[in-house]
DNA sequence: GTCGATGTTATCAA
DNA sequence: TTTGATAACATCGA
């Protein structure tokens, strides 16, 4: 479900609600969820209380008095939830972290089964997060993306959504950065002028600054942890608009299978840079 | 009932 | 190096 704008609001949330809360409770309802034992888990998470929560592309991190840090992954459609614990949970509900002296409880939903969360030690992170991930999109200059993507010779859609490259961006801004920048997404990242990079780099800034301001996009399912909604894909000028007209030309926005992924662009704005 | 699609990513074969 | 297919799973709409 959610790309780095999303991901935003709901650190942001959470961060001014649980920070300094001490987990008192968790409650381990499928634990496939979960990629560590059991034990480790218990051990890293109870009466630990948070320091801060934070995030690094699409992946939440919360960092906890323990010495551990607790990494959240929401893939497709994982969410989480800060509800009063007096509120009935779902059969989608999976796991549950209550706090000390507190009535709301955070509620790990996920109807796919997807996502995951595991435990890692503090010292351990910073291994992890550079091995595993690029930086994130909005720290990332210029010059290092003009850097990454000449050091290349790889399809420009699969290059944006390669979160070892840069972290952050999925379907969605990926397709509306394309479009904004007025490159196909079957361009090669080799055949790209200076000019359309300087573009899509600007254009991938500018749609993740107003979608995180708009609350990000919530196409079907997603939600914010006090369950409130984003309004981005109100914005939409490709995504999910296959044959509504370009905004720009009036031409049927079209779709089609580019790195395995529905892709939405415009054949008359978007041309392959060769 | 069946088929295809869904915001992600790890893995494997070519 | 890069790609494309597949799998993990549940649900929805045609």
């Amino acid at each position: 479900m959610p790309e780095l704008p999303e991901v935003e609001n709901i650190i942001r949330q959470l961060q001014k609600e649980i920070t300094g809360y001490q987990i008192s409770s968790v409650d381990i309802r499928l634990p496939k969820i979960i990629r560590n034992s059991r034990k480790t888990f218990l051990q890293a998470l109870l009466k630990a209380s948070i320091n801060d929560v934070r995030r690094r592309g699409k992946l939440l991190i919360f960092e906890l008095s323990s010495g551990y840090c607790l990494l959240i992954h929401l893939k497709i459609s994982g969410q989480l939830f800060l509800v009063n614990k007096a509120e009935p949970a779902d059969k989608h509900t999976h796991i549950v972290i209550g706090f000390k002296g507190r009535k709301a409880q955070l509620r790990y939903r996920d109807v796919r089964q997807f996502g995951y969360m595991k435990v890692v030690a503090v010292k351990a992170l910073g291994k992890i997060l550079n091995d595993e991930l690029g930086k994130d999109y909005l720290e990332v200059s210029y010059d290092e993306f003009k850097e990454a993507i000449s050091g290349r010779k790889k399809n420009i859609k699969s290059f944006l959504l390669d979160q070892k490259i840069f972290a952050g961006l999925g379907n969605i801004y990926a397709c509306e950065a394309l479009y904004q920048a007025g490159i196909h997404p079957k361009s090669n990242t080799a055949g790209l002028k200076a000019r359309k990079i300087k573009r899509l780099f600007f254009a991938i800034e500018d749609i993740l600054r107003e979608a995180i301001r708009l609350g990000g996009s919530s196409v079907d399912d997603y939600y914010m942890p006090d369950k409130s909604t984003g309004s981005y894909q109100e914005v939409h000028k490709v995504y999910k608009r296959e044959n509504e007209p370009c905004p720009i030309c009036k031409t049927p926005i079209s779709r089609k299978k580019t790195a395995s992924r529905s892709t939405y662009f415009c054949p008359r704005c978007q041309k392959i840079a060769s």
